[in-house]
DNA sequence: AGGTCGGCCTGGCAGC
DNA sequence: TGCTGCCAGGCCGACC
C-alpha cells in the first residue's frame, strides 16, 4: 500500500515525465474516484490545462495545474500510476492523455497515463486555488517527517497526554503525515518500542529513538524505491524492493534480525502488527488504582471481548 | 472530546 | 476441483 516512500517514489519518477505537458484528455471510469464531483465535471476542469508541478504531501500526490488549479490524488490501498503501459493494464480507473512538450522536442509524442486501482479506494479531489489546497491539507495532515520542524520536542508534544497506543498515533495522519502500517511497524522496531505502549507514556529518550526510527525507516523505503507487497508499482510497472528489507513487517515466525527471538503478529489499532517482544517489551499492565481504593486488591477490569 | 469501530472494495487464499 | 467466505487496510464518519 502506498505510504510516504511509495508516493515519493512515484513523484520522483513521474514529475520529470509530466511537468510542462498539457492534459489533452481525461477519462474517469469510476465515479467513486472523482467524488463528490461527477466524472464529467472533473474531466472538464482538468482538460486543456498545463501541469506546472507534481509533488507530494503525506500520502497525497499533488498535481499543480495552470490557473491555480490543484488535484489532490490519493492512492489509498491499491492505487498505482502507470506511464505508457503496454498492454492496457487491468483495473484501469482513470486515463490521461498528455500532449507533447511544445517547442523543438523532436519526436516528443506525448504520454498516456493510466491510474489502476483494483480495490477502488483511490480518489482525486479538485481544489480551486492554493488557499483551498492548503486548508484541505492542513485539515488532514500533520508535520512531514522530513521537515526540519519534525524534532523530538515536536513529537513529544504531539504524543503528550495521549493514552491511545503509540501505533495508533503513528497511523494518524493529522499528527505525522505519511506513515502507514508498514513503516509504523518498522519505525517502532527500530526504536525498540512496543506498538501497544500508550503514546503519552514515552520517555524523552524513547521519543528521540522513535523520531529516528520514523525518519530512518522512511528513508530506507525511499532508497529501496518503495515496497511492493501486492499492487504498488513504479510508473513503468517495476516493483519496489523494500518488501525484501523489512525488519519485522510480515515476518511473523521468523527470527528477529537483532536478537533472534521469533517475531509475533498481534493486532494494534485494529491493524496487523509485527513485533519482537524481546526488543520491544510489552508495556507493563498498570494496576489501575484509584485514590482511596484498596492497594492492589481489585480484580482486573473486564475488556470488551471482540 | 478523545478514542474505537464499521463501511467502503475486491483479489487471494484457507477450508471444506 | 470448485465454491464460499473471510481477511487485508487508509481514511472517514458514526458512535460512545
Amino acid at each position: 500500500m502506498p505510504e510516504l516512500p511509495e508516493v515519493e517514489t512515484i513523484v520522483r519518477q513521474l514529475a520529470p515525465v509530466v511537468e510542462g505537458r498539457r492534459i489533452e484528455r481525461v477519462e474517469i471510469d469510476d465515479p467513486r474516484w472523482s467524488r463528490p464531483l461527477a466524472p464529467a465535471e472533473l474531466q472538464d476542469a482538468l482538460r486543456g490545462r498545463r501541469i506546472e508541478r507534481l509533488d507530494r504531501r503525506g500520502k497525497y500526490l499533488l498535481w499543480h495545474l495552470e490557473g491555480d488549479i490543484h488535484l489532490a490524488q490519493h492512492l489509498r490501498m491499491t492505487g498505482s500510476v502507470l506511464a505508457d503501459p503496454e498492454p492496457e493494464p487491468a483495473h484501469a480507473r482513470v486515463r490521461m492523455e498528455l500532449g507533447p512538450r511544445g517547442k523543438g522536442g523532436r519526436g516528443d509524442e506525448g504520454v498516456r497515463l493510466v491510474i489502476c486501482d483494483p480495490r477502488r479506494f483511490g480518489t482525486g479531489e479538485l481544489l480551486l486555488g492554493s488557499e483551498a489546497l492548503e486548508s484541505f491539507l492542513a485539515a488532514r495532515l500533520g508535520l512531514e517527517p522530513f521537515d526540519e520542524g519534525f524534532t523530538t520536542e515536536h513529537l513529544r508534544a504531539a504524543l503528550r497526554g495521549r493514552r491511545a497506543p503509540i501505533k495508533a498515533m503513528l497511523l494518524d495522519q493529522r499528527r505525522i503525515a505519511g506513515v502507514g502500517n508498514i513503516y509504523a511497524d518498522e519505525a517502532l522496531f527500530r526504536a525498540r518500542i512496543h506498538p501497544l505502549r500508550p503514546a503519552g507514556a514515552l520517555t524523552r529518550e524513547q521519543a528521540e529513538r522513535l523520531r529516528e526510527g520514523i525518519v530512518s525507516s522512511l528513508q530506507a523505503g525511499i532508497d529501496a524505491r518503495g515496497a511492493s507487497i501486492d499492487d504498488f508499482r513504479h510508473i513503468d510497472g517495476v516493483r519496489g524492493s523494500f518488501q525484501d528489507r523489512f525488519l519485522v513487517h510480515l515476518r511473523a515466525g521468523e527470527p528477529c534480525p537483532r536478537c533472534g527471538t521469533t517475531i509475533r503478529k498481534i493486532v494494534a489499532a485494529g491493524r496487523g502488527t509485527y513485533v519482537c517482544e524481546s526488543c520491544q517489551p510489552r508495556p507493563r499492565r498498570r494496576a489501575l488504582r484509584r485514590p482511596g481504593a484498596p492497594p492492589g486488591g481489585r480484580p482486573p477490569r473486564r475488556r470488551a471481548a471482540r
